[in-house]
RNA sequence: GGCAAGGUAGCUCAGUUGGUGAGAGCGCACGGCUCAUACCCGUGAGGUCGAGAGUUCGAAUCUCUCCCUUGCUACCA
């Protein structure tokens, strides 16, 4: 695999991040951490949405400018997923003026090949959707179900899209290609609801909303969400409608994956394709939509007062390090399916893998090699390995999990090799080979437990990059090992540690600290 | 209303095309070990596999009906 691109979907800026928001990065930065131990060349892309009626409006109220508010909120996230070590290449904001620019662009292209036209129409529009509704959207009483507010019935000219042009061409593309979107039981919703699109209208009055991007050469008009945002993914490197576009974006163009949100799948495989096909761009090959994480069972939402900040996870466990949350997140659903977040469950399965198996496992080894020789590897140690087998297997089957993207699964995998190891830690019992003087067979048992958590450390690092670099510092191990170049025989004789750099990796979540968040 | 996915041990879930006594992880209980972060290893719990009926020598796994959950979508109003 030479290179990988990935992008997550960008999140609207109107508010501070929440867990839900965090579990997308996540997600997409342990696909895109395994995925730089595979190719050559790797680009994370993330970013915020800042235009539109709702920030403008929410700005205003706050007597700020729009670009004030943006700036404000748009480092939040960044700060969030600093906090997160989400280790993404570039940080797009749609108020970017290189992204501002490329979009005109965009439009102007469109329009000249025909495929956005002008064009009047009068309809209901509500303020609070900041779109028109059709009245089969409304309730009884008139009413938008969302903002309980009548909607304004407005007449105005828009540039709109000929999404109709692509639809065939769209379904034709799902239906041969079943692994376009993941999971793939979403591609028959996206199936069912091409069947009833419309040309999309893809830009504002002015006087409606101003905070966005002017339509070059139409004083009267902003573009709208659609080509706004959607296009952040090839603004982003550098494309250019005008046939100049960068060598990054040469490079990294198509996306192999493009990660998003459930809700919004139907604008990233119907009108995010469809802008695609009209700029003659190929395709991303991945749509990933994930599921929601609740809390409690519960859905989070503003109303429900539920929302908990990424960030205050990490603060009510007093954790230095964001890794058991980045784990339990990413481990949390199957792939497309709903998660759940617990403070309980939470600490529950990170002190189970994390401390008491996988870290502990590290530990027990390492003291019984100091202890029994110094911390030193002898040459006779080294031979077959009786759990090489099953430790390239383990790679394996992750490697094949996160083909397709099944980041929870690949996890357990993990796991299951932890646990195997533990046993056989207990099945050989070094400690009862030492008091039989059978030292060579002990040092070999040691030697081969500590060759498979060079392995360990490799796959945990999309989860864990800052357990798995205490790991690999403890064992003298390269983490940036290629997953083809993992092996059981990366250690050498030699002194491996002293008895002073022997320390747990991860630290049990205890009872104590947990009642101390409150 | 239509389409789709589900309802399996306290919790989260696996269970290929129907067939040895229904599984895993966590939690729990008991036992073992003592190298380790009070860890690790082993054993166990007896869950009418949503309800009912049917097909079959035999169904968690097929058919029908019903109940409930979730998603997409429509219509009435």
């Amino acid at each position: 695999m030479e290179k990988f691109y990935t992008t997550t979907a960008i999140d609207y800026v109107n508010g501070a991040p929440h867990i839900g928001h965090a579990y997308e990065k996540i997600l997409t930065d342990v696909i895109y951490r395994h995925f730089t131990q595979r190719a050559e060349d790797t680009y994370f892309l993330t970013g915020t949405d800042e235009h539109g009626i709702k920030i403008q409006k929410t700005a205003a109220e706050k007597d700020i400018s729009p670009k004030e508010f943006c700036d404000m909120n748009a480092q939040k996230f960044k700060d969030a997923w600093k906090a997160l070590d989400i280790d993404y290449s570039q940080f797009i904001r749609t108020t970017d003026e290189q992204h501002a620019e490329i979009v005109q662009k965009i439009f102007k292209k469109l329009v000249e090949k025909g495929d956005i036209y002008k064009h009047a129409y009068t309809g209901l529009y509500c303020s609070g959707c900041e779109a028109f509704l059709s009245e089969k959207d409304l309730t009884e009483d008139g009413l938008c179900p969302d903002h309980m507010k009548k909607p304004e019935v407005v007449q105005e000219e828009n540039y709109f899209f000929k999404l109709t042009k692509y639809k065939d061409a769209i379904i034709k593309h799902i239906k041969t290609n079943p692994d376009f979107i993941v999971p793939s039981f979403r591609a028959n919703e996206v199936l069912n609801q091409l069947e009833n699109i419309e040309d999309i209208s893809v830009s504002r009055v002015k006087s409606n909303v101003n905070w966005g991007i002017p339509v070059l050469g139409d004083e009267e008009q902003v573009i709208y969400v659609w080509i706004d945002a959607l296009s952040n993914y090839i603004t982003a490197l550098g494309y250019d409608p005008d046939g100049n576009s960068s060598e990054k974006f040469k490079k990294y163009w198509p996306a192999n994956v493009q990660v998003i949100g459930k809700d919004i799948l139907k604008f990233h495989s119907i009108y995010w394709i469809a802008i695609l096909m009209a700029l003659e761009l190929p395709l991303p090959e991945h749509i990933l939509a994930h599921g929601w994480i609740t809390i409690d069972q519960t859905k989070m939402s503003k109303s429900l007062g539920n929302v908990i900040s990424p960030t205050a996870v990490l603060e009510a466990f007093n954790l230095d390090i964001p890794d058991p949350f980045r784990y339990y997140m990413a481990s949390a659903a199957p792939c497309g399916k709903d998660g759940n977040y617990s403070d309980e469950d939470f600490k529950e399965k990170v002190n189970a893998h994390l401390a008491n198996s996988m870290g502990n496992l590290l530990n027990r080894t390492l003291s019984m090699l100091v202890k029994y020789f110094d911390g030193e590897i002898k040459p006779e140690f080294l031979g077959k390995n009786e759990l090489e087998e099953k430790a390239l297997e383990t790679v394996k089957a992750i490697r094949h999990h996160f083909d397709y993207f099944e980041v929870q699964e690949a996890a357990q995998k993990i796991i299951e090799l932890v646990d195997i190891t533990n046993k056989y830690v207990t099945d050989n019992a070094p400690w009862t080979l030492a008091k039989e003087g059978k030292m060579d067979k002990c040092g070999e048992v040691l030697t081969n437990v500590l060759q498979v958590m060079t392995v360990i450390s490799s796959l945990i690092y999309p989860y864990c990059p800052n357990i798995a670099s205490r790991m690999a510092e403890q064992l003298g191990y390269d983490l940036k090992t290629k997953l083809d170049d993992i092996s059981c025989n990366s250690l050498r004789a030699g002194m491996l540690i002293k008895k002073e750099d022997i320390k747990p990796v991860f630290l049990r979540m205890d009872s104590e600290l947990a009642d101390k968040k409150k």
